[in-house]
DNA sequence: AAATCCTGTC
C-alpha cells in the first residue's frame, strides 16, 4: 500500500482539492498508514487554504480515478484490494467505474469479485450499481449469472430490462429478448431509445417483419422513433426482413441520418443483391458530405463481390487508398473477398499480401479465393504456410480445403484433412459433411458416398441428398440417383433443381414416361425454375442476358456474332452435346435450343463490347451447362481471348482450348 | 453516473 502513496501525492493539484467532501472513516487510518508522506500532504493543502479533514478524501477521489484509467488489471485489483483493507471508503460512483474497467478488459473473474464485494456493502440494492453488475455479466459473456442477478433484484427499472434485452439479442437468442417486452410493459415501465434500438436488431436478426412492424408502432406510440439509433435501427430491421423498399422510405423520412444510417441502408441493398443500387447509395452519401468509414467500404465491397462487378470493385478500392484507409481486418478481407469472387484472383494475392494483419478470416478468404477458382494444389501449399506462421485453423478453413479437394478431386487428401480437423478439437459440421459426399460423388465412389451417409453420426439434410444427386447424374447411376431425389423430395420438396436433374436423367435414358411423372410433381408442389441469366460487366454497366434474349438493344448483333463464332469452333471439332435438353426435341431442334443459352449471348455481347485480347468475365446464378462448357474452350482459342466465367460455386478459366476446372466440376 | 444502430471468410 505504501507504494501508492508517492504516485498519488504527485497527483495532487489545487483543482482536484476543491470541493470535496472529508470522509471521517478513513481518516485515522490515512493518518497511520502514510505517516511522513501524508504530513508532506497536509502542509501542502495547508498552503492552499485547506482543512486538514479534506485529505483523505482527495486521496480517495484521486486514487480511484488514476487506477482507473489505467488499462492494466493490476490497478483495478489493487483499487479493490484497498477497499477490502478498510483504507478507501468507496461511493456507489467507485463500484461503477471497477465495473466499467472490468467490461473494459473482458475480466469476469474480477468482476465477480467486486459483485461479491457490493454484495457486502451497503450499497447491495442500489439499483444503479446492480443494473451495472448486470451488464457486466452480460459484456464478459455470463448470461447465466446476469440472469440470475436480474431475478433476485427486488426492483427493476428499463435499464434493467433493456439490459437484459441486449444480452439475449447479442447471443444469438432474439426471441428470448423480443418475449421481454410485453412483460416489461405490462410492469408499467417505458421503454426509451435503446430499448427500441436493441428490440428492432432483435426483429432483423430473427427476419420477423411481424414482430417489426409491431414494435415500430411501439417506437412511434412512445415518441421515439425520431432518434437516429431507433430510425437507422429501423433501416435496418426493414432491409434484414426483406422488405427493402419500405427500408428505403423509412431512410428517407429520417428526421436525423448518421454514416450509419447510410451503412445499413446501402448493406441492406447489398444482401438483396442490387449492387449497382448499393454503389449509387455510396455516391449519394458522399454528395452529402457524409464520411465512409471501414463499414461502408466493406460493404460496398461486399455489393461488388457478389455482384462480381470488378471493374466498379476496383474503383472502391482506389477510394479506400485514395483515402488512407487501412487494409485491417473487414475492409482488407472484403476487398480479398472483392477481387476474389469477381474472378480476379491475382489481385486477390496482391491483397492478401499487403494486409497490415493476417488473422484466421485473412487466411480462410484466400483458401476459399484458390478452392473456386480451382486452384486445389495453390490452396493445400497455402495452409501448409498458414500452419507454420502459427495460425490456428478453424472449422471454415477445414471447409476451404475440403472444397479444394472436392474441386480439385483429391480424394485421399479431403479425407485426410476432414479427419485432421478433429485433431485440432473441431467437430466436423453438416457442411463439411456434404462437402465429403461432394469429394466423394464426383470422383465416382457413389457406393463409398452412400456408406458415408449411412455412419454419419449426423441427420443427413437435403444439401446432402442434393450432392449425391447431382454425383449420380454425372456418373450416370439411374438407381441411386432416383432414390437421392426421393430423400431430397420429402426434405426440400420446393427446391426446383433435384426435379430438374432427375428429369434430365430420366430423358437420357429415354423414359419419357418418368419424365412426365417428375414434371406432374413438380407441378403439383408448385415448385418454380429459377431463371437462368448471366451477366457481363461493361463500362461501369451491367448487362443481362437470359435465354433466346432479344430484349437487348444490341440483339442483332450479339446473335450474328454467336453465329459467327459457333461456325468457327464447329470448324474446329466444336460439336453441339444436346444431352444437355431436358425436352424431347428432334436433333436440330435440341442444338437450336443450346445455341442461345444466356452464357453464349453474354459472350457475344462482351465480344461486341471490349476490347480485343482482353478478359471476358461472366456470371451466372446458376451452375454452367455442359454444351457451353465445352463450346466456351473452343471459343478461348478462336476469339484468342480468356474468358472466365463464374457460377454459383466456382470458377471456370477458358485458356487455349481449356478449362481450368479439368472438365471436373 | 450506465447502454442502443451499420461491415469480413462458409
Amino acid at each position: 500500500m505504501r507504494r501508492c502513496a508517492p504516485f498519488c501525492l504527485r497527483k495532487l493539484s489545487y483543482n482536484d482539492l476543491r470541493g470535496f467532501v472529508p470522509v471521517k472513516e478513513c481518516h485515522e487510518h490515512f493518518w497511520g498508514s502514510f505517516g511522513a508522506q501524508a504530513v508532506r500532504l497536509s502542509t501542502e493543502f495547508n498552503v492552499l487554504g485547506c482543512e486538514e479533514g479534506r485529505h483523505v478524501d482527495v486521496f480517495q477521489r484521486t486514487h480511484h480515478r488514476d487506477l482507473l484509467k489505467s488499462s492494466d488489471v493490476k490497478t483495478s485489483q489493487q483499487a479493490r484490494k484497498l477497499v477490502e483493507r478498510g483504507c478507501l471508503q468507496p461511493d456507489p460512483l467507485f463500484y461503477n467505474r471497477l465495473l466499467k474497467k472490468c467490461v473494459e478488459l473482458g475480466d469476469l473473474r474480477e468482476g465477480r469479485i467486486i459483485h461479491a464485494l457490493v454484495l457486502t456493502s451497503e450499497f447491495k440494492d442500489d439499483i444503479f450499481i446492480l443494473n451495472n453488475i448486470i451488464n457486466m455479466y452480460v459484456k464478459c459473456g455470463s448470461l447465466g449469472e446476469a440472469r440470475i442477478c436480474f431475478d433476485e433484484m427486488p426492483a427493476k427499472d428499463t435499464f434493467t430490462w433493456t439490459t437484459m434485452i441486449v444480452a439475449y439479442t447479442q447471443n444469438g437468442r432474439p426471441e428470448a429478448g423480443l418475449s421481454m417486452i410485453p412483460k416489461m410493459l405490462h410492469l408499467g415501465l417505458k421503454p426509451n431509445n435503446f430499448t427500441f434500438s436493441i428490440l428492432l436488431k432483435a426483429s432483423g436478426a430473427i427476419s420477423s417483419a411481424k414482430h417489426g412492424m409491431h414494435i415500430h408502432t411501439l417506437c412511434i406510440k412512445y415518441g421515439c422513433d425520431s432518434n437516429v439509433y431507433v430510425g437507422t435501427s429501423l433501416v435496418d430491421m426493414y432491409a434484414r426482413c426483406g422488405l427493402i423498399d419500405e427500408a428505403q422510405s423509412i431512410f428517407d423520412g429520417l428526421v436525423s441520418k448518421n454514416e450509419v444510417s447510410w451503412n445499413a441502408l446501402i448493406a441492406g441493398h447489398a444482401r438483396k443483391d442490387r449492387g449497382e443500387e448499393a454503389l449509387k447509395l455510396f455516391q449519394s452519401m458522399k454528395r452529402e458530405d457524409f464520411d465512409p468509414s471501414d463499414f461502408t467500404y466493406s460493404t460496398v465491397l461486399n455489393a461488388c463481390a457478389s455482384a462480381g462487378i470488378l471493374e466498379q470493385g476496383k474503383w472502391i478500392h482506389a477510394h479506400v487508398i485514395k483515402c488512407g484507409v487501412k487494409l485491417t481486418d473487414f475492409v482488407g478481407h472484403t476487398l480479398l473477398h472483392m477481387y476474389a469472387k469477381c474472378g480476379s484472383i491475382e489481385d486477390a494475392e496482391k491483397v492478401f499480401a499487403r494486409l497490415v494483419e493476417r488473422d484466421v478470416v485473412s487466411w480462410n478468404s484466400i483458401l476459399t479465393g484458390y478452392a473456386q477458382h480451382g486452384l486445389g494444389h495453390k490452396s493445400l501449399e497455402q495452409f501448409d504456410i498458414m500452419l507454420k506462421t502459427g495460425m490456428q485453423p478453424n472449422a471454415i478453413t477445414f471447409l476451404c480445403l475440403l472444397t479444394s479437394c472436392s474441386h480439385a478431386g483429391f480424394v485421399e487428401q479431403g479425407q485426410y484433412y476432414f479427419e485432421m480437423m478433429k485433431t485440432y478439437g473441431l467437430e466436423p459440421k453438416i457442411e463439411h459433411y456434404v462437402t465429403i459426399v461432394d469429394l466423394l460423388g464426383r470422383a465416382g465412389k457413389l457406393d463409398q458416398a452412400l456408406k458415408f451417409i449411412r455412419d454419419m453420426p449426423v441427420k443427413p439434410v437435403a444439401e446432402i441428398w442434393k450432392c449425391l444427386l447431382g454425383a449420380c447424374r454425372m456418373h450416370r447411376n439411374m438407381e441411386l440417383g432416383v432414390y437421392a431425389a426421393e430423400q431430397t423430395f420429402d426434405l426440400d420438396p420446393y427446391d426446383s433443381g433435384p426435379y430438374v436433374i432427375l428429369a434430365n436423367m430420366y430423358a437420357l435414358a429415354g423414359r419419357r414416361n418418368d419424365v412426365a411423372k417428375v414434371r406432374k410433381m413438380m407441378k403439383d408442389s408448385r415448385v418454380r425454375k429459377e431463371p437462368a441469366c448471366s451477366w457481363v460487366e461493361i463500362e461501369n454497366a451491367v448487362h443481362v442476358f437470359v435465354a433466346d434474349d432479344d430484349t437487348h438493344p444490341q440483339s442483332k448483333e450479339i446473335y450474328d456474332m454467336w453465329e459467327s463464332i459457333s461456325a468457327k469452333i464447329k470448324e474446329i471439332g466444336y460439336v453441339p452435346d444436346t444431352s444437355h435438353v431436358l425436352l424431347f426435341l428432334e436433333d436440330h431442334e435440341r442444338e437450336a435450343k443450346l445455341q442461345h443459352h444466356s452464357e453464349k449471348l453474354a459472350l457475344a455481347f462482351a465480344c461486341l463490347n471490349t476490347p480485343p485480347k482482353s478478359t471476358i468475365r461472366i456470371k451466372k446464378n446458376i451452375r454452367v451447362c455442359g454444351d457451353c462448357h465445352l463450346a466456351f474452350k473452343f471459343a478461348s482459342t478462336v476469339i484468342e481471348r480468356d474468358i472466365i466465367v463464374r457460377d454459383t460455386n466456382r470458377f471456370h478459366h477458358f485458356r487455349n482450348g481449356s478449362c481450368s476446372c479439368g472438365d471436373y466440376w
